[in-house]
Formats: structure tokens, C-alpha cells, sequence
DNA sequence: CTGTTAGCGCATTCAT
DNA sequence: ATGAATGCGCTAACAG
């Protein structure tokens, strides 16, 4: 049996195409009784919307999208990512808006390719962007293009475009905190990429929180370069004896760092991973982390671009109250 | 300026709509000077099809789609996921098809919903399926609703669905030569979730490759279960020399409770994890691992996809040659 | 309250 | 080689 349509179930149950319309809309102008009745033809022959004929009409995809741009080698190990899309369709499921992925190589260029496509052919109806530069080529593309969409990033001053972020500061006073109450006061932090708008706001509360001495090593979220940061600092005059890092697979290699160098944690040094994971669980001692609600951040995060796309203008966002959750690997300095 | 339509290529190119869009789409019956003009006018107007439209018109979405039911503790941790779909994208980028993403709970209910609205909504043209059963609910149920779909696992006889797979059975034998090699005899396995069907086929080439003796004990992939029963191996009273793991993560987790039981590794443990990640890099010693080409095998079961959904009978798949790495975690007995 | 009608943008069949 | 006409399935403005 075909597909039915609109048409059939106004053939069905002896009214007119719009009369089926409305009634299956929830517009008013039908009576109760014909509604009921034609939602039970609609139920009982199986209809559902065609979701391209919608869209011509309604000249709405009902999509967004999300274009991650790392290399993969970085992306796959990132349970971040899984996490916030999760959360991006919890909020997107409700209206039935679809997700569409794209991961393109670390390559801005394609990733506005794609997005030149994406609203050129009205694929989608918005996108959430992610990995945001401090200085982002990508924004005024993106502004120009017209193409609605919601920063997942701290704020971006200036750039004219909406920002869901969580709360960086809080989280790294609560780490340093933790570490401060501990005795440490040779603190260092390894960061992800340096030209992130997050890593920027990072530093500069851990500058604060940690003083204006406390050293910085650069790396790129990776476990290898996270690896090389701890070891420079380890092999200094005067190493830290506490560190923390910009994600959870850099925390991890750090501990076996700290193995292949012959020290011990909590006990020589100390670890604090961002953003808690199943990952954190696996060393021994298990990673003390930040954890932040990151599936309730892509969600707030969806629903903002659901707004957006609507034509309101939202203001920037910070959502969650970030927590430290304390395990094995920190210690008394 | 609004986007621009077929009609106004047409008037701006003084020829009929039904030119323009021939002209387009390389379809014959059109002069080739017509055809420059038209595309050129289309070039300086920015024309790009409205996919609404085309897929209204083709009775296709021009997307596929993919669900992710694992718990997404389980999910995020898996980088297996994130280069599959690298691959896939890989395979559809050619020909401009989407790739919608769902990741739902553990709930086989939830999914095969998605399923139904998809299908039944036409948003997708097909979908990959993965995670597959050794006894599938969902396959009579995908099968029934007529919606195209590859199965990305080992095969799985009598559903009459296309599978792509994956050479278990020489990486199986892969990983035990090597240990063999190394002088190991008692060598064990941690599987993943016993019901997949991955999981069914690894154990029987196991046995194969490994004795029929060889113990076997079942986690689900995730670090937990993959310490408790790595503590469950170690702690008897002839315990394994050796033990393969069923993925990454558990692997790492093993180094956490080996040294947390004061064994070494590789002194008094072997470990070879499956699916080569970064991840194996973390931990002290680097994990030895089986390389699977993850994204090749998305690219080949898009791939196949395409073909179904353009009606072909796609036989049963089998890529890749999977490839030992050795690193510190796997010596002699 | 119900039915008629005209698009949405593209593909395509059929005349010319 | 080109143009007019029609349909895809739904929405919505309009007239009854």
C-alpha cells in the first residue's frame, strides 16, 4: 500500500484537503466532531506528514546543523561532543527538529563550504558552532550569510551573534580552590588550544585564581601534546605540584606521565581533569574533575537556536553551576 | 536579495524554466551555448537547488540516517563512533547526501520509533544500523517497514539485510599469534555486551584461535565492567598471562587495575586492546591494539547503503584488513 | 464551519 | 532545441 496523503484521508473521511489540514494542525475552524473524526482516519490509515512537502511550504527544514571541525584524531576521544549533541537533541526532539552532522578535517574553509551549502539550499534552518576562536574567521561569514545560528562558547564580544556558555570562571575557582585548601601553591595549567575563545577565558581565571605567576603551558587538547606539557613543567627547576588541564584525555596521559617519570600521584603531583567523563575513571588513582552539565549546556544551547531561528534576538547565555568532583588523583601538596 | 529560483534564471537568461533546470542537471536536449549561458547565469546569481523542493519532487530526502542507542556513558567514551561517521560523511560528501543523527537511550523502543517517523516522514532514504543483535528485535521490524538499511556488523544470517563487516576472525587470530608468540598460554578475553553479534562471532574465533578452554568473561564495554572483570581474571587461582579486550576503553582500564593489584604490565600481564585509538597512547605502557580501518569501514557501508536505497541487492560486505600494533603493554610470559 | 484555489521550487512529459 | 503544462504533498488565503 502507498504512502497515504492529506488527499486520501480527505477522500476517506468525506471533507476537503484543508478541512484535514487545519484539523491535523490543531488550527480552529473545524468542529470538535469532524477533528475527532479525522484524526481517527489519519491514525488508522497510518498518515504522517511529508516532511519535504512541508518544508517547500513552509520554506523551514526543520534541521539544524553541527559541523565539527577537529581533526579526527582529537574528536574521537573527546566524549565531549557525544555528550552535548545528546543534549542538543533532547531539546531538539521535542519539536521534532532533525540533526544534521557534518565532520569535516580541521579545515575552516571547508567548514564554511558546508555551510554555504547548508543555507543556500535551505538544508537546514540554523547551525550551533562549535570550537570558537578568540578571533574567529568563521563569524563574519556567518553573519553575512544571514545564517541563524548560536555560538557554543563563552561570549564572543562584538561578533554579533548569540553565545550559550557555562560558567569558566566559577569552575576554576573551584579547582584551584580545591588545590589551594590542599597546601599547592606551585599550581600550572595545561590548556587546549590556544586560540580558543574558551582557552582565552580560561587563562585568564586561572590568572586570577591562581595568581599572575602561575604558569601556563600551551597544548591542543591531545593526549601527546598534553603528555610533552607535562613533562616540560615536571623537569623543571621548580615543578608544580598540581596541575590542571584543559579536558579529561589530557588529565589521563598526565598520570602516565607521572608513571614513566617515577612519580607519585596524589602524592608528588597533583591532577584535576575538566570536564568529568567515564574517561576520568579509568587511571589509577582515578582523576579528580570538573564536571559541568554538558548535556544540559547543548540543550540550552539547542534552544536558544531554536529562538534564533524564530527571529528573536536572544541574549548570551551562561548556563550550569559547574562542581569539582574530588577522587584519587589530588592530594595534600 | 531573496534566493534566487530556476524561474529567474530563466527570465534573466531569456529562456523557459524547463531549459534552465535540463541545462542544469546535464540532461540532454539543450545546445551546449545555451547551456554556458544558463550556467552562467546561475554562477552570477548564486543559484543553488532548494533541496525542499528536489526532494518533494524526487520522492527522496537525500539524507541517511543514523541512530546511536548505547547508554551515552558508553557512547562518549567509544571513539569507534565519531570515525565511523567520519567515514561515512567521507562516502556521502560525493554525492551531497546528509547524515542525520539521533542518539537515543538504551532503548530499542525509542529507536525503532525514530525509525517509523523517519520512514514515515520520509526524512531519510535509508539508515545505517549498528550495535546489531545476535537475535535483533529491530531487524523483522526494519525489514517489515520496507525502510533501505545496512547493517554495519558481521553478518547476520536469515535477516536478509545487507551487513558490512569487518575481518573478525584474522584479528582474532592476529592478537593470539602474537601472544602465542610471546610465549603466553593462559590467555583470556573481556567481551563486550554478549548479545551483540560481534560479540557472538569474536568469541567463536576466540575459541578457535585460542583453545576451546580459553576463559571468557563478558563485560559491556564500558571501564567498570571491564575492571570488574579484569579483577575477576586476576584474582583466581591460575590466573591469565594474557587478556584481549573487546575495545579501548576497557583496555585502558585494565592498566589502572593491574597497577592498583601491584602487577606490572607487561611483567606480569598482557594486554591488547581491540580498535586502535588514541586512547591507547594514554596510559603507561602504550597499549598494543588491533587496527581496524574504523572510517573505511563507514565509507564502505555508506557506500553500500546508497546502493540499496537505489534498489540494488547489495551481497553481505567484508573490508579491511586488520593489523596488529604493538606497543609496551603485550612481553613475554 | 467547509470547500476551492493557488502557490512553495523543482523535475519532467508532451507538444512545438 | 525549446517552451508550456503538470505533479510532488502540504499550507493558507479566500470565498462560500
Amino acid at each position: 500500500m502507498k504512502r497515504p496523503t492529506i488527499h486520501d484521508i480527505a477522500r476517506e473521511a468525506g471533507v476537503a484537503k484543508s478541512t484535514v489540514s487545519f484539523a491535523l494542525n490543531g488550527q480552529p475552524g473545524v468542529s470538535e466532531a469532524t477533528r475527532r473524526r479525522i484524526q481517527a482516519v489519519a491514525g488508522e490509515l497510518g498518515w504522517q506528514p511529508s516532511r519535504a512537502a512541508r518544508a517547500l511550504s513552509a520554506a523551514q527544514a526543520e534541521v539544524v546543523g553541527l559541523v565539527l571541525a577537529r581533526p579526527t584524531g582529537l574528536l574521537e576521544v573527546e566524549p565531549f561532543f557525544m555528550r552535548l549533541i545528546a543534549g542538543v537533541e533532547a531539546a531538539l526532539g521535542a519539536d521534532d527538529i532533525g540533526l544534521l552532522l557534518q565532520v569535516v578535517g580541521d579545515d575552516p574553509q571547508r567548514e564554511l563550504e558546508v555551510y554555504r551549502r547548508w543555507w543556500g539550499q535551505r538544508r537546514v534552518d540554523g547551525v550551533l558552532v562549535v570550537d570558537v576562536r578568540a578571533n574567529d574567521q568563521r563569524l563574519p561569514v556567518l553573519a553575512e550569510l544571514g545564517l541563524p545560528c548560536v555560538l557554543v562558547s563563552s561570549e564572543v564580544p562584538g561578533s554579533g551573534l548569540t553565545s550559550v556558555g557555562l560558567d569558566t570562571k566559577a569552575a576554576m575557582v573551584a579547582a584551584v580552590a580545591h588545590l589551594r585548601a590542599l597546601g599547592h601553591t606551585r599550581i600550572a595549567r595545561v590548556t587546549g588550544n590556544a586560540d580558543f575563545q574558551e582557552t582565552v577565558l580560561r587563562d585568564r581565571a586561572f590568572a586570577e585564581a591562581a595568581g599572575p605567576d602561575a604558569v601556563i603551558v600551551a597544548a591542543d587538547y591531545s593526549g601527546e601534546r598534553g603528555a610533552v606539557a607535562t613533562r616540560d613543567l615536571l623537569l623543571r627547576g621548580q615543578p608544580p605540584t598540581a596541575i590542571v588541564y584543559d579536558n579529561d584525555v589530557m588529565a589521563v596521559s598526565a598520570v602516565g606521565v607521572a608513571a614513566e617519570l617515577g612519580l607519585d600521584v596524589p602524592g608528588d603531583l597533583s591532577i584535576v581533569a575538566w570536564d568529568d567523563s567515564p574517561l576520568c575513571r579509568l587511571p589509577h588513582p582515578a582523576l579528580t574533575a570538573i564536571r559541568r552539565d554538558i548535556a544540559g549546556y547543548g540543550a540550552a544551547a539547542a534552544a536558544a537556536l531554536l529562538r534564533v531561528i524564530d527571529g528573536e534576538r536572544v541574549p548570551d547565555v551562561v548556563v550550569g553551576a559547574p562542581e569539582l568532583v574530588v577522587r584519587g588523583s589530588t592530594g595534600p601538596a
